[in-house]
DNA sequence: TTGAAAGCGCTAACAG
DNA sequence: CTGTTAGCGCTTTCAA
């Protein structure tokens, strides 16, 4: 900085005023400055400039490597953030980075808030967090008070599935949860209030939230010697995809013998060999709310009007994975 | 931090000392300042301490929302800085964040060093930005001094394609490239080779790196009048598998009247309904590989006694999308 | 419209 | 082993 102060003839605080974008500094003066650092290759040191302010403007985000549905999400948030002055500070969970330590990092980093998808952590916990800093949970609801959230109506996409289940005439149904995950207690009870509702016969299985877990819970549904369910409403797509490749691998037919409906709609479901029916996720909106709640408590702005949280709607895409249920009894 | 000194009765030193894990405070004055630290809640801000110790440690990453291949690299980089001291700083590329905005903001963290995955910029561009901070290219091999890289064999793993489809007899054979992606340059290359290496018929048709481009380069060859060729070799595998949904559905069938080849292993390759033949790259190893090389540049190391980059083997898999050609001539 | 000085939270030399 | 001092690159008063 110093260096294209001197370059441009003026002092570090006129290069400051122009980087800025602040009032201060004559339009010959800037497009003056600006030569001298592009000529230098000077790009503002980012944690200086933080530090001094003071105001830490940047919005940290929590994802997952591992889960499809936040890369769209994050895209969402780079969508929503751009043309603000806000950076957007990832931090990922892994395999080896547990979000305890991917949450300390962003703490470390003095972000303004806290964008966490999936936070797995207890309300208290999270509770606990805001005291440091303003946070919006993403894809899970939260009863704690200052605790922003955003997430998909998951009661109501896994109602949606239901009804299109017994539209097409299917009695017997089987969710496939995925216990440890954000959104399974809601789409747990969502399912068994839908089924009930409808008058038909509903089982929750808990299976996980990838495609071997889906195969492993397909598995044991056809070995039970029990009326076997003629659907399968899976926790996400993966899990979808999972217990479909095992059903076809036993020789069963989709949708003729088992009809299957995913969650996310997430890339794999949309382009799949097999069209899978899925409960499309409104990752855009989602995101814009997240990153609209963040950018609002950086501001320091909380208004008691607002709810804490936005429940998004879901859309029930048909593809090619579902349809009615095969009268002529079972045939292994 | 003052605070922290404050309720532990020692100075600011002590506590930057027992925080850096630096040698210089006694085991019991070691406990008494992390206890107060963790009574207040307080974590070390990143920033100031980068600022101050002048050599910036952290590690930038510039990745793609929507590559699934980046996601298993950035496991794969966590994973091999993990007790480190090393902090990743991610940068994403996605739909609204172009290649030069993430690396710009990486300047302004002021990394140590960038691992650029899949970096779509000319060696000369990537040769200036060496100038500022050391540079490590993932996906692409790159011919300017100083710039280190690392991908994975790429016409080797086409090669090993080709033969695996040769010995099926196959004797028409068409890759479908993504012209403006990495690593698109070397597989093109490497069919050649090995199509006239094997002297069978290779073409070549610039497709693109998602399904529906795969799709439509699939539509493509199926309407052509010529003698259609018998196998498929994809840039990726989600180009694999749009060509994929296209002849299926247009009532042929995988492998018997095409076997199609993908690229990467992906998850989409390996959980799928039709088990996608598939050229598997090394993700921990490539990752580990950059790692290693970011850590050392960082660290001052320039070995000349070591190269520039690495070609990571890759490993052919075959599932079910690879077949003998079917003999009885071609039906429609 | 411009410049000088102070200081953000921390680390790195020193000295005790 | 512990404390004091100076300053990283920037922003922010305040004065010219």
């Amino acid at each position: 900085m110093t260096d294209v102060a001197r370059a441009a003839g003026v002092s570090k605080t006129l290069v400051s005023i122009v980087f800025r974008e602040a009032p201060g500094a004559s339009a010959e003066t800037r497009a003056r400055v600006l030569a001298a650092a592009a000529q230098i290759g000077y790009v503002p040191d980012e944690r200086a400039r933080m530090l001094r302010s003071r105001k830490s403007t940047d919005v940290g985000v929590m994802f997952s490597t591992q889960q499809p549905l936040h890369h769209d999400l994050l895209d969402g948030l780079y969508t929503a953030t751009s043309g603000s002055r806000h950076n957007l500070i990832l931090s990922a969970v892994s395999e080896t980075r547990t979000q305890d330590e991917a949450i300390l990092s962003l703490l470390a980093f003095r972000c303004g808030a806290i964008i966490a998808l999936a936070p797995r952590m207890t309300d208290k916990h999270l509770l606990a967090l805001t005291q440091d800093v303003p946070v919006v949970c993403v894809s899970r609801p939260a009863q704690a008070p200052r605790l922003d959230w955003v997430t998909s109506d998951d009661a109501g996409g896994i109602r949606q599935a239901v009804r299109h289940l017994v539209a097409l005439g299917h009695q017997r149904i089987t969710f496939l949860s995925s216990p440890t995950d954000c959104g399974s207690p809601e789409r747990e009870s969502g399912f068994l209030a839908a089924v009930h509702a409808a008058g038909v016969t509903g089982t929750v299985l808990a299976a996980g939230q990838t495609g071997p877990h889906g195969a492993r819970a397909a598995a044991q549904i056809l070995d039970s010697l029990e009326p076997r369910p003629t659907a399968l409403i899976a926790f996400n797509d993966r899990c979808a995809k999972g217990a479909m490749d095992m059903i076809v691998q036993r020789g069963l037919s989709v949708p003729r013998d088992m009809s299957i409906v995913g969650f996310d709609d997430s890339e794999v479901a949309q382009r799949d060999y097999v069209q899978l029916t899925t409960v499309r996720q409104d990752t855009a909106k989602i995101a814009r709310f997240a990153a609209e709640r963040a950018l609002q408590r950086i501001a320091g702005i909380y208004l008691e009007s607002q709810p804490d949280g936005l429940l998004v709607p879901t859309q029930l895409i048909v593809r090619a994975t579902t349809g009615p249920p095969e009268t002529a009894g079972v045939h292994t």
